[in-house]
DNA sequence: GAGGTGTATTGAATCGATTCAAAAAAGAAC
DNA sequence: GTTCTTTTTTGAATCGATTCAATACACCTC
């Protein structure tokens, strides 16, 4: 009825519990015939390790704890995708914890990791969690940050490189022939749309005959998107932008979507050029298929964990700080 | 440095560890002065409680299992949102693991569950896994399928009438005045593929005038969306079909963007009305806008979480079988 | 066969929270 | 002030895998 523990297995394989731990974890230093009876009396007995013991001798699980923004945004599902394939290599488990942007449930999330006493922790933070991170490094548990470059930081990081990333947008714009720029995107507060932004900024700055407008939406959603497309919809001819620049894909297909819409009929990239950012599968999959700005999301996600290992094994290496460069893709949407 | 224990709270406190114990978990068998100095004791060395600790005493984890096909379709994504949301009132947490219709990553994710001790596993089942649940079972951790109705299973389970979503879809295009119906879907050994498909024959056997043609494809995404997509465009204009059902919107979505591209110029829906299945987010911000058949994602996450609970309380308690109805959601891909 | 080297096995101690029977303390009743 | 209840607190025992010092055993060598 109950499971079977490593004394049931002892028992019956005629050795100490000892030799089954070692059977388990050093069979080389098992004689093979010993080996293979334990073995025997596992299958037997369908004798399944417990996990919670092992973790309370070990004094860590074997699981990485992960927050992300916004789990519905498939960035995200591909970055914790590359985290769980290179954690898996090592044996290891990704939980994986939404803070859908709310500081809540980003705390939430790290009280219940710091109960579980997780192998690390990798997140895409949105509030500022130092202390909170600081607090966990004491207690031997590493963290890595993920979309969000603080050299400064005493963490370890992962990013892209998100002014160059809004640069190479909106040279490519400009390099399209177009002159009335706009992005669009928000809350300012993050990060990742502030830095897109100045990089969209210092990009414009070089061209004196290029203008760019800034459309502030609340949140990186394909609905606040189609909103603010139903704005520019809504505008003269004159006044509308003849390039824009999403700082997501979601918020790109929101925009797109507003153009095509019946009645609205702006034609993409005719008279408006568009562009989002993280390449998104969905983006290609567009009916007007989406030039974006690529960042390579599983690389990004396999890389922390990879950082993460490392720290575990030495708890005092300098935090390391790797920055990747998004790439531009262009498709049907840019494209004359 | 190292994380304080009860031990050492109780040692701060002057009182006993079962006192501090009893602080956690049922403080109205103490004192309320030793409650206050004992949770001062907490507050001042920071202590947190070891789960592991917790688990190993009582037997089983804090945290659900959860198995699903495909984390990059949005209905799953839902739908684990929605067990999640439900779990969290009861403490409880979920971890989501992502089988990728792979017969061996499902059985890896259930061993994993089996040493963690899982308080219950929550599955959209791929292969027959029958056996693996039932020794689950007999180990104390219940087990529920979702999106998966088998009400002679010794297991409950949550699902969505799939074989009346196939009819829903399928009479409402033939409600359009459409003929020459096709199913685009794949691969047919997943059951809900092939429910949709008997669903969809089911309504067309009712209308001799009425043909159905079936495209198999072999996996339903976006892309082989937009192939199978790509071989009807290619049809000369007599061949096609009038309307299309889509086995997911996943595939519904390739479909469209196949119809759209350039050159291809199949007018949706005046050539070819196209309906879906799941209303994931995605269907409504398309640029033409899916019709779909919509299933209550979240709800029925919820609700196996909800059947979860009660057969841990009582793990005698015979199987429920709880079977929602899909509804039909029409936007303009099937709008004159 | 005594002494030495190396390999294999043993089993008590450990991790930290929880439980529960027993003891202690506080109150109530006469 | 004694007896009886009720409330509060105690601390050893427990969950199951792992570790490691100690022991057992096998195999050489002289």
């Amino acid at each position: 009825m109950s499971a079977s523990s490593v004394r049931d297995v002892a028992l019956r394989a005629g050795v100490s519990v000892g030799t089954v731990s070692n059977v388990l974890n050093h069979p080389e230093k098992v004689s093979p015939e010993t080996v293979e009876r334990v073995q025997r009396a596992i299958d037997e007995l369908g004798f399944i390790r417990n996990d919670a013991a092992r973790q309370l001798r070990n004094g860590r699980s074997r699981t990485i704890g992960m927050v992300v923004l916004d789990v519905r945004n498939p960035f995200f599902t591909d970055l914790a995708r590359g985290a769980e394939d290179e954690a898996a290599g090592s044996g290891l488990t990704v939980t994986l914890g939404n803070s859908d942007e709310n500081p809540e449930r980003e705390a939430t999330y790290l009280d219940l990791f710091e109960q579980q006493r997780v192998y690390g922790v990798v997140i895409s933070a949105y509030a500022d969690i130092t202390e909170r991170l600081t607090r966990l490094k004491q207690r031997g548990i590493p963290a890595v940050l993920v979309d969000r470059s603080s050299p400064d930081s005493a963490f370890s990081s992962v990013a892209v490189d998100d002014l160059a990333g809004g640069r190479l947008a909106v040279e490519h714009l400009i390099s399209l022939g177009r002159t009335r720029l706009a992005f669009v995107g928000g809350p300012m507060g993050i990060r990742q749309v502030a830095d897109r932004l100045e990089g969209a900024r210092a990009a414009v700055a070089a061209h004196p005959d290029v203008s760019l407008e800034v459309i502030e939406i609340d949140a990186l959603s394909v609905l606040a998107g189609r909103a603010a497309g139903a704005d520019v919809v809504g505008r003269s001819s004159g006044e509308r932008p003849d390039a824009i620049f999403a700082a997501n894909d979601l918020v790109s297909m929101g925009l797109l979507q507003a153009f095509a819409m019946q009645g609205a009929d702006v034609a993409v990239p005719g008279q408006i050029a568009l562009i989002g950012y993280d390449d998104i599968d969905f983006a290609s999959a567009a009916v007007v298929p989406l030039s974006s700005i690529r960042q390579p999301s599983a690389l990004i996600g396999k890389t922390a964990v990879e950082i993460l290992l490392a720290e575990a094994q030495d708890p005092a290496a300098a935090p390391r700080h790797v920055v990747f460069q998004p790439e531009l893709v262009v498709r049907a949407s840019t494209q004359a």
